[in-house]
Parts: C-alpha cells; sequence; structure tokens
DNA sequence: CCTACCGATCGGTAGG
DNA sequence: CCTACCGATCGGTAGG
C-alpha cells in the first residue's frame, strides 16, 4: 500500500470537512449536501461520501474540525496568559476577535449549530453539548479562579456569567450577518468587560 | 360565494402556519417541508402550498405569525407601564417568561431564525431584519427615555445595551434545549438587570 | 380542497 | 476514487 495515496485521501477528506466546514457556518449543518460538496470539489458523490459512510457522520466529522478551529483561535492564544482575571480577559480580545474576522463564510459554527441543533435529538446535538460544555467548564473554572484572586466579587455566580459571556460572544453572528452592525464586536467586548467588572478599557 | 368556506380556508391557512411555526421553531424555517405539513395536517401537499404559492411564501407568513407571537407575549404585557425604565424592567420580566415557559416546542423562533437566516441572501433575510430591526428600535427607545429620566447612567450608549438584551435574551434557547439549564432564565434576567444597573433584585 | 403527476435532488449502494 | 443506479422526498403544477 503505498503512502502517497493514503496522504492523498486523508487531503482529500481534510478538504470534504473544510468546505462542509464553510458551508454549515452558512446554511447550517443541514444545509451541507453530499451533492454539494461533490460539485464544489469537483468529484463525485460516491468519493465524497465514502470518507465517512453516512451524512451523520459527515457532520460530526465537520463539527470536529469546527472545535478545532475554535480552539486554535480562542484558547491557544491565551493559555499562555495567567490563570484567572488575565486570561478571562485575552478570551475577550481573542474571542470577539475570531467573530469579527470570522475565518468561516458564516461567521461563528458553533454558535450557528448551537442554535440549529439545540431543539433536536441525536448524536449531533450531543456532541456539540459535549464541545461546548467543555469550553463553559473552562470560562466557569477561570472565573472561579479569579473570584479566588480577589480580582471578581465573591458573591458573582461563575456559572451565570459564563453564561452570559458565552451568549454575548454568539449574538455577534447575527448582529453583524444579519444587522450588519460593524460595532458588534466592540459591543460584545464592552458587555463581557462589564460582566468582569472591567467598566472602561478603552 | 358562501361566507364559510372563505373563513373555512383562513382557519386552515392558519392552521398551516401554526404548525409550520412550531416545526420551525426546531428544525428552522428550512426545516419546514410542504409534505410533512400535509402529513400532520391530513391534507394533500396542493391544499398546503395552494395557501401560499410558493415555500417562501409560507416562510415568509409563518415569520409573520412568530412575529405576532413575540409582540403579544413580550410587548403587549407592558406596553400600559410607564416609558423607560419601568417599561425596560417588565420587558426583562416579559421576555425571560416567554422563553422559559415556550409556546412552540422550540423555544423562541425568532432567535432560531436570526441565527439561521443570519448568513443568507433573500426575501427572507430581509423579512427578519426588519421585524427584528424594529423590535431593537423599541429597546433603543427605551432606554434612551431611562436615560433622559436620570434612570440610567448618561454614558450608557442605547445601541450597545440593546445588542446586550437581545444576545442573553437569545442565549436561552441553547441554554436550556442544548445543555438543559433550568436556570437559564433566571441567569439571562439577571444578567439584562446587570445592564440596566439593577444589581440585586431578588 | 383533491388526484395525479413532473423534474430535480436527496442520501446512499453495488461493483469495479 | 469512479460510473451507474436505487427508492424516497423535495417544491411545485395541471386539471378538476
Amino acid at each position: 500500500m503505498p503512502r502517497r495515496s493514503a496522504l492523498e485521501a486523508a487531503g482529500t477528506r481534510d478538504a470534504i470537512i473544510r468546505r462542509a466546514a464553510d458551508i454549515g457556518s452558512v446554511e447550517g449543518l443541514e444545509g451541507i449536501t453530499i451533492g454539494r460538496l461533490a460539485t464544489d470539489l469537483e468529484m463525485s458523490k460516491a468519493g465524497v461520501i465514502g470518507h465517512f459512510g453516512t451524512k451523520e457522520e459527515l457532520q460530526l466529522a465537520t463539527l470536529e474540525l469546527a472545535a478545532e478551529l475554535f480552539v486554535e483561535q480562542v484558547w491557544k492564544p491565551v493559555e499562555d496568559l495567567r490563570p484567572g482575571l488575565e486570561r478571562l480577559l485575552g478570551i475577550c480580545e481573542a474571542w470577539t476577535r475570531y467573530a469579527d474576522e470570522p475565518i468561516l463564510s458564516g461567521g461563528c459554527f458553533i454558535a450557528a449549530v448551537s442554535f440549529e441543533f439545540d431543539g433536536r435529538a441525536g448524536r449531533v446535538h450531543d456532541a456539540l453539548k459535549q464541545v461546548v460544555g467543555r469550553w463553559r467548564k473552562t470560562l466557569v473554572r477561570e472565573i472561579s479562579v479569579a473570584i479566588a484572586d480577589g480580582d471578581l466579587p465573591a458573591d458573582l455566580d461563575p456559572e451565570q456569567a459564563a453564561f452570559s459571556m458565552e451568549a454575548l460572544a454568539a449574538g455577534m453572528n447575527p448582529a453583524r450577518q444579519l444587522y450588519g452592525d460593524t460595532s458588534a464586536a466592540e459591543w460584545s467586548r464592552r458587555a463581557m468587560h462589564a460582566v468582569l467588572g472591567v467598566s472602561r478599557s478603552l
């Protein structure tokens, strides 16, 4: 079995899910169709679906890629910052930048799919719940550290603050793309800062 | 032309868009199919689409119904309250109640569809933009009144505060349905209160 | 409102 | 990775 063909196959699979992520960020995970991917990538439908078996597996693989992109863009830039408030402020920066200069056509894939699949049952719903649950747990941990450090008020509820930050970040999607609010990222960043008790940072 | 048949037709049309709104709140406006509506309502597909002509018209009619439900549930309960802060606090109450005790299976239809259609082009996108734009304008106006009354700080940006409230309200959808957060409404209400400078109301 | 039908596209398979 | 094909469903129309 020649090495090159396996490499090429991995490359093709990667190309498929990257294209799927881009489509999904605009049209949703249900908006992805095998036929469209085949046309876009100049392949046969069988060649596309052969890498995954079923459309659901393709959706799960696409979600996985989107989660990796999110971690790379929002989490990786702050991992060297000190845990607690300093890292949280870095997250605000990275998160709003990620939403304001999107790498996928439809903005934040995770936000779009969260609203698409929240009310459905199935494996995609469950995988999404895990992905976002992990991220929220991270936020809660950092907020708790900041409270323990005395950098945030002791009566702040970490779960509630994490909810607020997440909602304010997700809100950038429709603000930018539906109403065309060019200030969405700044609004979101300031609102997140307010949650963290940082009143006027600019 | 007998009166009854026109009334019945109106009733049928209404039944179709009510069912469509319920499906749409879960599966999105693209998740609505004429065949499924026909099955659910025990009609023929031709009988369903005959009331609208095209699927896009059906989607627009469904959006219109959802907008009416929103106004009825969130705006009407507060219209007798004094403009400004008092009315804004009433909106927080009505909005979180509307999201926490949803009349449609998938929670807030407007929030779901905002995230579904934000990145698309077309008449549904445009109609949605109008609906939500009208609501945001209302919020901005009430916030401005509260500032003029001296009930909110003069340096508060009404646009930004409206964005925050909207994002925090929309965030209840995935919080409730994806993670199963039963406290989502309370988190959202408290966060909205914080935006309005009301720190501890319970 | 119905039956009967249209072409297009859906996800997916067989066989190579 | 391909061609060739499957049954099901899509939105929609004709005619009544």
